[in-house]
DNA sequence: TAGGCAGAAAGGTCCTACCATTTACGGCGA
DNA sequence: TCGCCGTAAATGGTAGGACCTTTCTGCCTA
């Protein structure tokens, strides 16, 4: 005797897991399986698709890998429903910019573009207060970068909220998305800037003076600063190119 | 005597099915797995691995969903590596526009900002032909939209092309891979511009023009009529909200 | 020579048992 | 009475085997 609503059809197919798969997603999206909402149990789904266990944890294994579930052990664990965040598309960026090894420049020219619009929006729509914040971080940023013993970590995180900060001053997803997506494919090469002492300076001022024209609500002057920081990535780049005939690589650096 | 590399370690974990996914990916991103090479047998590698085949089948689940395996049945089946293209991280993006649920807005605004650049850097590296084949295609877009009994689907596969032409002009995948995304989640706030007949004639004539704009190398007509087009599909676009309050809205999300 | 049929290889599914982890509950001691 | 700890239950994680389905190969027959 059934008291619950079905929520699945008993259905199965050749292919009976990729069949759950669907049915879950279709679900999820269609606004039945709220986030954070908790699924049966493997073993009372298996009944209630009439398949086996093995079928029901491969349908999971591929939502999970989607980003649509949450899978935890134990009592009170099971798949649970989660928003797909911005990182599983990052992930997927990150894999396609790996296997087609595409080239540095590309990916600067894609983000130079990004960020040119990106801080006409930031100072658009951004409040005082997330400018100011803005200026408080590259200015930390700065600081840190002209110490002596700077820590590559650190700075290779503060670069990253900095741009997430921007990003998200635009008030567009997408923009945050995209973003998310781009410090993941990008860091590798990003960091290369802030390995040589010349540039390290210039692009700390930078990044705290375009702070400033952005508080300033100065969007021709930041402009022009951002361009500054991709002309300096893009020759230090080349640099790094050319006397790299020699593969030099520093153990620690990337 | 071995003839073969280990190529993978009898490793395992509390989470034998992702150590093995991990293993997996990494000797593809590594190069040690070649595009279209076929993996071990799932019997095989259940045997290199030490573990059990479910383990193994759930880590090539994951990894196929992630766009890095495909997997075939029958004999001479077996996964096969390939390239990650740009409908895994289409899909992607489309999961988080449905279940974010994103102004429409927010993704004109990114398109539009995308198609500014597109267009400088179509005129500035696009060869005559392939602005020759924009502008033809442009124009049987035209006449296509003209036609009494113009067929939705056709339109859409049309404008879909027109759009990735243009990316490709750009030569930079970034730019092509992102225009794919797009197009997964865009197309079905997109085609309301073509339901409408006023808008219909208009954005015919404009991609026309703007084609051939980008033939002729005049980057601000060409960007001028970009934003004529995104100008109609807003306006469009309010209307369709003033005139329908769009009241279906899934029970129980609040 | 052409067509079809059988076998082999491989994924797809089911089942059953057991292991590992986490939570909840209840007993025991201070 | 309060708090700690241990055990049980629920649930995902893993192992291994058996069988089915699909697909290719190659032989065998007409």
């Amino acid at each position: 005797m059934i008291t619950t609503e079905p929520l699945f059809f008993p259905a199965k197919a050749g292919r009976a897991s990729e069949d759950v798969a669907l049915q879950i997603e279709a679900a999820i999206l269609a606004g039945r399986l709220a986030p954070e909402q908790r699924l049966p149990s493997e073993r009372e789904m298996q009944q209630q698709f009439g398949t086996g266990r093995g079928a029901i944890r491969e349908a999971l294994r591929a939502l999970k890998q989607k980003g649509l579930l949450d899978i935890r052990k134990g009592v009170k664990g099971g798949a649970y429903v989660c928003k797909v965040g911005m990182v599983s598309i990052g992930e997927s960026l990150a894999l396609f910019l790996k296997q087609h090894d595409v080239a540095p420049s590309a990916l600067i020219e894609f983000r130079e573009s990004v960020d040119q619009t990106l801080i006409i929006l930031a100072i658009a729509r951004g409040s005082d207060e997330a400018k100011q914040a803005l200026v408080s971080m590259a200015e930390e940023f700065e600081a840190c970068l002209r110490q002596e013993d700077h820590d590559a970590d650190r700075i290779g995180h503060l670069d990253r909220d900095l741009n997430l900060a921007l990003a998200r001053m635009a008030d567009n997803p997408i923009f945050e998305w995209i973003m998310q997506a781009l410090q993941r494919g990008f860091s590798s090469h990003d960091y290369t800037l802030y390995d040589t002492p010349v540039y390290r300076e210039r692009t700390a001022a930078n990044w705290a003076e375009t702070a400033r024209a952005i508080a300033e609500n100065d969007p021709l002057r930041a402009r022009s600063l951002i361009g500054y920081h991709y002309a300096m990535l893009r020759s230090c780049l080349n640099e790094r190119a050319a006397e790299s005939s020699s593969p030099r690589v520093s153990p620690g650096d990337s």
